[in-house]
DNA sequence: CAATGCAATGTAAACGTTTTCATTTAGAAA
DNA sequence: TTTCTAAATGAAAACGTTTACATTGCATTG
């Protein structure tokens, strides 16, 4: 591949004017930047980003990391997809670190790209208090937050109002009739898992409903709980009349195990999950389900995260998007 | 960040001497190893993954580019799991590039990951003829295809049989009693599409079946063209018994149509799609399916770009994963 | 015409590694 | 002790940029 030293021997000058008229920044003469911008073209150059980040931290390296719990959750590859379309716009290159909701690779994943020089991340942390996360952010790197903050650190994030989100989901189940509605909750080491369930704990409060303890079943937020403990409820001496799920992943899950007991919804149960998907009006029943706007929450992501690198100073902002609660069939 | 000569100065050796305890080549007594190792530990020293990358093409960036064509479609989410998982284990970051079937997001991306310096770069290309990919194949950069081949170039390709996955759907279909049977195709400046029509039409062939162009459409492979395609058959004076979706995207638009016109699957028209999802069994009626394993075309592209990347002469490969019927309710 | 100042360009250092080659060191052999 | 050899280490260049600083050229001014 050509260097730059090719292009300025090319077009008879040195690499410094090369480098300002790729840059657009010092002096130069209209006649050189043509005889330049000419050699560029005929040697097809094209300026290593590895260099430029290497050299300089002052200018942008264009590069930015993307580190997420779990690529399996659509709800996380509709964020990634929104983060993806700005960055793209802005002429960045995403690294995409999936750490799967475990703890080792998540710290590699943040010191492969400490080591990788990116100039901005914004990740989903494994839990509230991910100290080396929050030592990143210290350190000055540019950082936001997705789905779940990071307590006592002054870092953007952009999450959704959960605990509304749940309130809305459980309060339309007991408008609906429902009265012994089961909760199940993703890994409560995740703040939304907590969030939810005090919607939860809310709406019923709020309609004198009183809260079964052995309703509300944690696990690790993925597809294989939802079956587990959808069962475990299922097999309750009074089971429950209807469900929340804490995240589309335990729906899915919840929503196979009911029908492999050839359970009806709603008529035998009824399921309001966390978390919409753009076919979830083809599932059986079509689902009724609290709808993060994912991909929006990816591209202001995305958006807050290059001001900050254009601006690391400017004041750091929290972003509560709202949830919206869509009903289908399963209620 | 700590640098290798900050190490060095610390230890009192010179930056050499470090560089060779850390890549474990030269000799290098025990005894300053250890105060090497030391130096290391106390300042946390990492290596700069940007600079070893600009230093040498000889030794490994540990860097990866990932081409797909739509992060939308669960197919191409479960690839990257799958390479994203061999590539963490072998110490690989991986940039991700959603090119949304867009040629010049696509060259824009080639171009930024050729800048990036990586070591390999697995690809669904936009088409068979794609120049840009073939030349840097031809340069020499370890490139492996998935889902894709490219034509004319040796290149490893891992991917399903198309025609034969087609063909046992739709021979299903027949055998089930259908005879109106339907394609909707994606693009068809994709190979897989052809194949797939290719084992449509055999199927149809042997079985007999008289083969009514007007039952063949081709769309864009997205979600909206399941939607209008599938609403186009059914408005057909002779409506298609059954339709054969060409992928994952087309099929839950069309469930989406049918659904949305309250037909009964498979009363009033069967389906069975391209292309499974763990969540297929949850969708209404649960789904019969060919099943591609993804996971394990992406483990399997993964694996192939490491050993490529480690041994660049080796001969290519392809690579024919088999797809696998599901029966389920659809059909 | 000399002095001045600014515009245009060049030189060289720096970023953090790897790697070649040269040099020092240590231990063995004589 | 001297000499030799292999082992251990160091010096410096290179990768492709950006950038501070130096230099050149040229027009303007007095």
């Amino acid at each position: 591949m050509a260097s730059m030293s090719d292009v300025a021997r090319r077009a008879g000058v040195s690499i410094a004017t090369v480098s300002r008229v790729l840059n657009n920044n010092g002096k130069v003469r209209e006649s050189t930047r043509i005889l330049i911008l000419k050699a560029i073209k005929e040697l097809k150059y094209q300026p290593s980003r590895v260099a430029k980040r290497l050299r300089s931290k002052s200018v942008s390296g264009n590069l930015l990391g993307v580190l997420i719990p779990d690529i399996k959750n659509p709800f996380y590859v509709e964020v990634l997809e929104g983060i993806e379309e700005v960055a793209y716009r802005n002429n960045y290159a995403l690294i995409m670190c999936n750490f799967g909701q475990d703890d080792q690779k998540e710290r590699l994943y943040l010191e492969i790209l400490q080591s990788e020089g990116i100039d901005g991340l914004i990740a989903a942390p494994a839990h509230e208090n991910d100290l080396q996360l929050k030592k990143m952010v210290k350190e000055g790197l540019p950082v936001v937050c997705v789905d779940r903050g990071l307590k006592d650190t002054d870092v953007d994030v952009v999450l959704v109002d959960n605990v509304r989100g749940a309130f809305q989901a459980v309060e339309h189940l007991i408008l609906a009739g429902y009265r012994r509605i089961a909760y199940i909750s993703g890994l409560s080491t995740i703040p939304s898992s907590l969030l939810r369930e005090r919607g939860y704990r809310e709406a019923l409060a709020k309609y004198g409903v009183p809260c079964d303890p052995v309703l509300v079943r944690r696990g690790d937020s993925k597809h294989q709980s939802g079956i587990q403990l959808c069962g475990e409820l299922l097999d309750l001496p009074d089971p429950p009349d209807a469900l929340f799920a804490g995240n589309n992943l335990i729906t899915l899950g919840a929503l196979e195990e009911i029908h492999r007991r050839g359970l009806k919804i709603p008529k035998d149960i009824a399921i309001v999950g966390f978390d919409d998907m753009y076919w979830s009006s083809s599932l059986n029943p079509p689902l009724t389900a609290v709808r993060q706007p994912a991909g929006e929450i990816g591209r202001r992501a995305g958006e807050l995260l290059i001001q900050r690198i254009n601006d690391p100073k400017r004041t750091s902002v929290q972003m509560m998007l709202n949830a919206e609660l869509i009903r289908r069939k399963s209620t």
